[in-house]
DNA sequence: CTAGGGTTAG
C-alpha cells in the first residue's frame, strides 16, 4: 500500500532508486520540439477559441471595406465575438478602428481582457476611458474592482471607491458586493465591515462574502454565528462556510456541516462536490470519497469536467492511483476530449502530482513527457509538481533540465514554483543554484524564505540560515511552524546553541507556536551534539516529551558521539520500551559498546536483536553515471566492474595513507552509527561508490554520492583525504544532510 | 458586459 509521507527536514527522502533514470535525453529533445516562446501564444496557448463562423469573418471583412465600423451595433457585435473567442488582438483592432465608442463598447473590451487575466491592461484601459471622458457604469466598475483585488491594488481600488461616491454612480447590490469582495481580498477587513454596515441593500452574496471574510481572519465563531442567523441559506452559503472551515477552521466542523447540508435536503451543486472532494483528501477518507463519487454519478455530475478533475485529484491524494487513472482514462473515452480545456489540464496536472505524492517518480515523468508530446499545456501547477519529483529523485541533471524547460515555456517563477525549485536544488545538492533562484524570485513569502533557510540547514550553513531568518523577520514576514524547524535544524547542525535556544523561546513566547516533535528533536539534537547530555535529559523531562521516540533516538545518537555508555544504556532502555523494535537502536547501542572495546556486550545486543527478529536496513549508496544509477551495499561484489573498483580502492587507500589517512580497521569497522561493522573484508558502500565514480568519470565534475544512512566517521575522513589528494570535489548526501568535501575539508566542519 | 464558492509550493 502506498503511503504518503510529507518530506521534512529531519530525514531526507530515501532517494528513489530509478534503475534507468532520467528520461533526460527525451526531455532534452522535447526542449527543441517546443514552440519558441511568444507572449501572445503562451498567454492563450491552451484556451481553445470559440469557432468564428465563416459568416463572421465575412462580416468583418465587409465592415472594414465599406467602413461600417461607423455603425455601433456591427462594431459591438464583432467586438463581443472576438472578446469571447479570446482573440484579443483582433478585438483590440476592431476597437481602435471604431470611429465612436460608448460605455458599452468600452466595457466589452475591458471584460474581454479581464476574462483573459490581463489585469494590468484592464487598469490601463480604465484610465484611457476616463481620459476620453467616458463615464464608467456599474458593470465596468465591477470588473475593474475585481482586477484590483487580483493585483492586491488596495490603493487603486480605494480610488475607484472614492470616484464612485463623488460621481453619484448608481449604487446597486452588485456594485456593493464587488466593493465588499475587493476589500476582503485586499485584507482591509475594517473597510469591508464598515461598508457592509452601510449597505442599504444586502443579499445572500453579501452575507457569504462576510462569512468568508471572518473565516479568513480566523474568527470561526462569528462566521458560524452569521451563517446560523441567515434566514435563507442557499447552496453558495453552505459552500462558503464548508470551504472556509476546511481551510481555516476545524476540519471536523466542515465535515459535520456537509452532513447537515445533505440531511437538510439542500440541492448540491458542482462547487459543493469540488469542495467536499478536497475535504475528503484532507481526511484521506477514501470511503467517504467513494460515497461522494457515487452521488456524483447518480446526479449526473460526472459529465462536468471540473468534477472529474476533482475526483481524479481526490483519488491521487488518497493514494489510490489506480482509481484516479480509471477516471482519467474514461474522461477521454466517454465524453470525448475537450482539447486543452482547463479541466483537461487540471486532470493531467493532478495525475502528475499524484504520482509525485505517492513516490512513483518514474510514472510522474512518463506522464509529464506524454503530456508534452500530446501538446497539452504544461501549466504552473504541473511544473511545480514535476520539480518536486526532481527533488525526490535527487538527480541534479534531471532537475536542471526541467528548470530549463520551464524557462523555455516562459513561466514566471512565483513563490510556489520558486520554493519548489529551491527545494529541488537543495535536495539535489546545489546550494549555489538554490541561492540564485531565491535571489531571482520577486515576491518572497514565508514559504520561499523557509525553503531557503531549510536549504542552508541541509548544507550545514548555520550562520547563513540564521542571517536569513533575522532578515526575513526584519522584512516583517512572520515565521511559521516549518520555518522554525528549518532554523532550529540549522542551529543544531552548526552547533549554534545560544541562537537555537533563543529561537525556541521566540517561537513559543512571541509567535505562540506550540512546538511539535520536529522542534523538540532539533533541541535535543542541539544539546546532545554539543555534548551537554545532562541538559538534554533535563530538557526532555521539563518539556514532558518522554513519549516521543524520535527525541530519544536523537539523544542516543549523541550518546554514541560522546561515547557515554551509561547514558546510552539508559536511553536505549527507554527507546526499546516505546517503539516497535527498530534496528537502528540496537546497532547504535552495540556500536557504542564496541567503541569502548566491550565486545561481549556488543555481541550480546546484536544477538538480542536477531532473536527478536528485527531486520536492519542495509546501508546503500548510489551514484549516477550518465543515465544509469549504480547502487552499492557494503562489501558489494555484484557490480560488473567489481574487480576494477576494489583494485582502485586498494591503490587509493595506499596513497591516502601516505598523506596521513589512517584507519584502524578493527576499531573503525565498529565505529559506525547505524551500520553494522562486522565485515572486516568489505568496504562501506559509500567508498565503493566513490571509487566507481572516480574511475568512470573523466571530467572534473564533482562526484555526487547518495546514501540511505548516515556517513560513518571513517568514510567521512576517507572523503576528506580523497578530495585533497585528487583535488576533486565530493558531495555526499546522507539521510540527514549534505557534506561538501573540498581540498581536505568538509562543509560540516566535522560537526555532524 | 456586472458580484460570492473548487486544483500548485516549504
Amino acid at each position: 500500500m502506498p503511503t504518503i509521507t510529507p518530506l521534512t527536514m529531519q530525514t531526507l527522502p530515501r532517494a528513489a532508486v530509478i534503475k534507468c533514470v532520467p528520461k533526460s535525453p527525451q526531455i532534452s529533445c522535447l526542449l527543441k520540439k517546443l514552440p519558441p516562446f511568444n507572449f501572445h501564444q503562451c498567454k492563450f496557448y491552451s484556451r481553445q477559441p470559440l469557432l468564428l463562423s465563416a459568416n463572421d469573418s465575412l462580416l468583418h471583412a465587409k465592415a472594414i471595406k465599406n467602413g461600417s465600423f461607423q455603425n455601433l451595433d456591427v462594431a459591438s457585435y464583432l467586438l463581443r465575438l472576438y472578446g469571447k473567442s479570446k482573440c484579443l488582438s483582433d478585438a483590440r483592432k476592431v476597437f481602435d478602428e471604431m470611429s465612436q465608442r460608448d460605455v458599452r463598447t468600452w466595457t466589452i473590451l475591458v471584460s474581454s481582457f479581464a476574462r483573459a487575466g490581463s489585469n494590468g491592461i484592464v487598469l490601463e484601459l480604465f484610465r484611457d476611458m476616463q481620459n476620453e471622458t467616458v463615464k464608467p457604469n456599474q458593470f465596468t466598475l465591477s470588473i475593474v474592482l475585481k482586477c484590483c483585488s487580483s493585483l492586491s491594488e488596495l490603493r487603486i481600488g480605494k480610488g475607484v471607491h472614492g470616484w464612485i461616491l463623488r460621481n453619484g454612480v448608481v449604487f446597486d447590490v452588485v456594485l456593493g458586493n464587488s466593493l465588499l469582495d475587493f476589500y476582503v481580498k485586499c485584507e482591509d477587513f475594517g473597510s469591508a465591515k464598515w461598508l457592509f454596515e452601510l449597505m442599504e441593500e444586502r443579499n445572500s452574496v453579501s452575507w457569504n462574502i462576510m462569512i468568508g471574510a471572518h473565516l479568513n481572519i480566523g474568527d470561526v465563531e462569528k462566521a458560524v454565528d452569521m451563517f446560523r442567523r441567515l434566514s435563507s441559506k442557499d447552496v453558495a452559503s453552505w459552500n462558503t462556510i464548508i470551504d472556509g472551515l476546511m481551510r481555516n477552521g476545524p476540519k471536523r466542523m466542515a465535515l459535520e456541516l456537509l452532513y447537515e447540508m445533505v440531511k437538510n435536503g439542500t440541492v448540491l451543486d458542482e462547487v459543493t462536490f469540488s469542495i467536499s472532494l478536497v475535504l475528503v483528501s484532507s481526511f484521506m477518507d477514501i470511503e467517504l470519497g467513494k460515497q461522494i463519487h457515487g452521488r456524483v454519478l447518480r446526479l449526473g455530475f460526472h459529465v462536468d469536467g471540473f468534477i472529474r478533475a476533482s475526483l481524479i485529484d481526490m483519488y491521487c491524494k488518497c493514494g489510490k492511483m489506480e482509481m484516479a487513472l480509471e477516471v482519467f482514462k474514461r474522461m477521454n473515452s466517454d465524453f470525448g476530449r475537450k482539447e486543452n480545456s482547463i479541466e483537461e489540464i487540471v486532470s493531467w496536472s493532478s495525475i502528475v502530482s499524484g504520482f509525485v505524492l505517492n513516490g512513483e517518480i518514474e510514472d510522474a515523468f512518463k506522464t509529464f513527457t506524454s503530456m508534452i508530446s500530446k501538446e497539452i499545456e504544461v501549466d504552473r501547477f504541473t511544473v511545480t509538481s514535476i520539480v518536486s519529483a526532481c527533488a525526490n529523485s535527487g538527480v541534479l541533471e534531471l532537475g536542471q533540465q526541467v528548470h530549463a524547460l520551464i524557462q523555455k515555456i516562459g513561466h514566471r517563477v512565483d513563490a510556489h514554483l520558486g520554493s519548489s525549485l529551491i527545494d529541488m536544488y537543495s535536495k539535489c545538492g546545489s546550494l549555489d543554484d538554490a541561492q540564485m533562484v531565491f535571489k531571482q524570485t520577486n515576491d518572497k513569502n514565508v514559504v520561499l524564505w523557509t525553503s531557503m533557510i531549510s536549504c542552508c540547514a541541509l548544507h550545514g550553513q548555520g550562520r547563513e540560515a540564521v542571517r536569513l531568518f533575522e532578515f526575513m523577520m526584519s522584512e516583517g514576514i512572520k515565521p511559521n511552524v516549518v520555518t522554525f524547524i528549518g532554523v532550529l535544524t540549522a542551529c543544531s547542525h552548526a552547533g549554534l546553541i545560544e541562537e537555537g535556544c533563543r529561537y525556541f523561546r521566540l517561537m513559543k513566547e512571541v509567535y505562540g507556536i506550540k512546538p511539535g516533535v520536529d522542534h523538540y528533536s532539533c533541541m535535543v539534537d542541539l544539546y546532545g551534539r554539543a555534548g551537554q547530555l545532562n541538559e538534554t535529559k533535563n530538557f526532555i523531562h521539563e518539556n514532558g516529551i518522554d513519549h516521543m521516540s524520535a527525541v530519544w533516538r536523537s539523544f542516543l545518537s549523541s550518546c554514541r558521539l560522546h561515547r557515554d555508555i551509561k547514558m546510552a544504556e539508559w536511553v536505549s532502555e527507554k527507546l526499546l520500551h516505546l517503539e516497535p523494535p527498530d534496528a537502528g537502536t540496537y546497532i547504535l547501542l552495540s556500536n557504542i559498546y564496541a567503541t569502548k572495546q566491550r565486545w561481549e556486550e556488543a555481541a550480546e545486543v546484536r544477538s538480542l536483536m536477531q532473536s527478536r527478529g528485527v531486520k536492519k536496513h542495509p546501508g546503500q549508496s548510489w551514484i549516477q553515471i550518465k543515465n544509469q544509477v549504480h547502487t552499492f551495499v557494503m562489501g558489494d561484489r555484484s557490480h560488473p566492474q567489481t574487480d576494477k573498483i576494489y583494485a582502485y580502492l586498494d591503490k587509493l587507500i595506499g596513497r591516502l595513507r601516505e598523506i596521513g589517512y589512517s584507519s584502524d580497521t578493527k576499531l573503525v569497522m565498529q565505529d559506525v552509527e547505524e551500520e553494522q561493522g562486522e565485515m572486516l573484508l568489505g568496504f562501506h558502500s559509500e567508498k565503493l561508490a566513490t571509487a566507481y565514480g572516480i574511475i568512470s568519470m573523466t571530467s572534473q565534475k564533482p562526484i555526487r554520492i547518495m546514501k540511505n544512512l548516515r556517513v560513518c566517521n571513517d568514510c567521512h575522513t576517507f572523503m576528506k583525504y580523497t578530495s585533497q589528494l585528487l583535488d576533486r570535489e565530493i558531495i555526499v548526501r546522507d539521510i540527514r544532510r549534505f557534506h561538501h568535501f573540498k581540498r581536505g575539508c568538509c562543509s560540516c566542519g566535522d560537526y555532524w
